[in-house]
DNA sequence: ACCGTAAGGCTAACGTTGTTAGCCGTCAAG
DNA sequence: CTTGACGGCTAACAACGTTAGCCTTACGGT
């Protein structure tokens, strides 16, 4: 009946490994989480993660959906007009931004992520957008662009991201 | 004198090597593009691939490079307003998605860039923009936010992205 | 004509990665 | 008491990028 994804969806074990595989990658970005290190932080060797996770690709899926649950919340708390909604996106990835990388740079795999997710992440955005899935889009892709482009150091180092932000935004609100 | 970069820079091996790299990315992806795939193709061993370029990084800039330098010709040749040039850039993105992708999602290595490139890739954005920076820089994030969403398969599949796609540009024209 | 050297191949091998196979201890439920 | 799930372990494999070291070919200078 419940169904938080966080408490539900994983065992408690999982859960801990989870959230380890979470912290290496913050701290040290996506190269450093490997298999074995994970499995060193954890006082374990690295076959055994597979009794938890059939491959590292299910333990990143984890990843991602926390992820995804963060944003929403995010967006959720955020989500009074676009503007406002837009920066609190804007901050979660720039807190998060291994994190945010892993989540953007694959594709999704949708079959494997909890019913409605990514519906719900996207539900504030939506709702702040009166409903125009097209406008929502645009306003997601240029928040998007702005974040990623900034996370892989694609602006000059003298740009000011700010301005540009403002500029972009502005240009959004209506 | 002269300063084209695919004809100076390369001696006539490396731009064999780099071609075949390319035609092996953009056939099959990234995850194809590998030494020892990218030697077979051209009848040698890996090792040998390494009398050429000190390493894999260094072959993947030339790759960048040729991405920075088309890119840069097919905005000049639609700089006429600003959503011809935005169109021009997702048409090349997404006529070349992997080589798209491989230019995006590392950082710049920027120190081993040919002098000048990435400004000149950008100058037709700029000029169609009046100089306002933030305002191209903006439209440059909306525009890439488009693309490697939908690239990388964010979008939903029932998503009509042309519709957002002009829903962003509308507002990015003035 | 010779020799040196640069260019460009080769094999063998190393370290790291994800991953599999197979074994073993612990512990709770029948 | 035993059986099975849970969760560790070691040994090993294949694929990856990469290095070391050897060999042939061809060309330019003395």
């Amino acid at each position: 009946m419940s169904e938080c994804p966080t408490t539900d969806r994983l065992t408690p074990r999982k859960r801990e490994i989870v959230t380890e595989a979470r912290a290496l990658l913050e701290e040290h970005g996506a190269a450093a989480l490997t298999m074995r290190a994970l499995a060193d932080r954890l006082g374990i060797k690295a076959p055994s993660l597979y009794k938890h996770f059939p491959d590292k690709a299910a333990l990143e899926l984890e990843l991602i959906v926390l992820s995804l649950q963060e944003t929403g919340e995010a967006l959720e708390a955020a989500a009074d007009s676009l503007p406002s909604l837009m920066k609190a996106y804007r901050a979660y990835a720039l807190a998060h931004p291994h994190l945010y990388r892993l989540n953007t740079e694959r594709s999704l795999p949708r079959e494997a992520l909890p019913e409605g997710l990514e519906a719900r992440a996207a539900a504030p955005l939506l709702r702040v957008c009166g409903g125009d899935v097209d406008m929502a889009r645009a306003a997601w892709a240029f928040a998007h662009g702005m974040v990623i482009l900034q996370l892989n150091d694609r602006f000059p180092a003298d740009a000011d991201l700010t301005a540009a932000w403002e500029a972009g935004a502005d240009v959004f609100e209506g």
